[in-house]
DNA sequence: TGTACATCAGTGAACGCGCGTTCACTGATGTAC
DNA sequence: TGTACATCAGTGAACGCGCGTTCACTGATGTAC
């Protein structure tokens, strides 16, 4: 008898003998990882069809009914369960506030890692954040925004970049998001068991995070004073 | 009589004795065209139909196979038109260089009145650059990876950021177009008419792309001195 | 310049197919007494 | 505990539709002589 891992959506569970109830939110979960699934093997989820995903669940197609009203309402449901896993990745996070230092690359590996364990999550919320449907769209670039906020918070919190207006840090952590969901589609595309090449993409990303740290500390200086000369070229402002 | 227009394409064009193979050519230039408008009404290419698209340019679904093979070649040809007009993006960039003060406010100024001009492009590569096909999603990454190209190469004749190995520079540029096409999003999103709203936007983007350059100016400094005391707790690398 | 023929961009009809959605149903599970 | 009934998750068949693709065609444009 198995019994349900924690992170694990949809894992088998055992044959029948559950409650009706039971057996409904089981089906349910099977359609909503056939999707997954079917994104998996590099389709988009705009292009996924009701029946197809029924197929890929082991239902009749009428009985996607029974569970959503059409693959835009599964959609969002995914979205939603993206959402959750966002919060989750950032609770983590949270917890490793005992070493201030080396905590960026700790941090990227921790994401890195959240990354490669919700693989499929992240492919739709990548693939979907821009091309899907307006209303997915809408639907992830809420969730990002409210991910965005929350680390924004965590940053007062820790006391970081307490000299930047508010304003401002949600730019710098919405820069920072953008950074991160950047790296996921390199850590998507990512051939397995290359470690040289994945050790290259992190250094690279930390790089990246590191640009937008430093930069940000300078949001609200006035140039002149120990601005390197190129940028005081480029940067006149 | 109307001429074409320089950057106009498809404009409708005078009726018929033309040549049959400049009536071919804008039978095609209507097939591309009509695949942006369906896009400009908020369909992703994706979801676009042979037929669909026939029907838009005016001609019945069969004349389709005299121009391309199936759509996602039709794609591709429109990833090339837009790697044109970023290309034409940067040519107009670098005719700036008279005037280093306040480049990168106009800069801006040029790039977003490049986005407005394009519009249909622009929407176009933002929702197919991970979203749709694979080989769509693989041209258009192409194209970005030329453009960052390029603009390094800007980099590198204007004498900015000399210090930086060619490797950062890469990543830097590859951060600013990053940005770039984010803001994209936020032009095309953008309602008309809210010169407020549009300000703030314009603002937020010179704001991030500041960041970036001047982080870009610590990537190989050694930290510690002149540091702000924030980052040195969070990057203490 | 005139004629005879070739080319080929676009037409119109037809095809088989998978789609989303509807309907009446089945039969196990759940509930009330 | 046992019986009678209600619920409702999933079934199976059918529908009309738009799709991509094929075929033989038309008739204006282009070319060769």
């Amino acid at each position: 008898m198995r019994t349900a891992t924690p992170l694990g959506r949809a894992a088998p569970e055992n044959p029948d003998s559950l409650s009706r109830s039971a057996r409904k939110d089981l089906t349910r979960a099977n359609l909503l990882q056939a999707a997954l699934n079917l994104m998996g093997g590099g389709r988009s989820f705009t292009s996924l069809g009701l029946r197809e995903i029924a197929r890929e669940a082991g239902v009749v197609p009428n009985a996607f009914y029974r569970h959503f009203r059409n693959t835009d309402e599964l959609g969002l449901v995914l979205v939603e369960e993206a959402g959750i896993t966002l919060r989750r990745l950032l609770r983590e996070a949270r917890k490793m506030d005992v070493a201030p230092r080396d905590m960026l690359r700790r941090s990227v590996g921790v994401y890195q890692e959240h990354v490669k364990r919700n693989r499929l999550q992240f492919v739709f919320i990548s693939s979907e954040r821009s091309g899907g449907s307006r209303i997915l769209r809408m639907a992830i670039r809420n969730e990002v925004t409210h991910f965005t906020n929350e680390m924004a918070q965590d940053f007062r919190l820790r006391g970081l970049y307490t000299q930047l207006p508010t304003a401002s840090l949600q730019m710098v952590c919405g820069m920072i998001v953008m950074t991160m969901l950047a790296a996921a589609t390199d850590i998507l595309d990512l051939p397995p068991e290359q470690p040289l090449l994945e050790g290259e993409m992190l250094e690279n990303f930390v790089q990246q995070l590191k640009i937008i740290l430093f930069g940000a500390t300078r949001l609200n200086e006035t140039f002149g004073v120990g601005t390197a000369p190129t940028a005081r070229a480029f940067l006149p402002d």
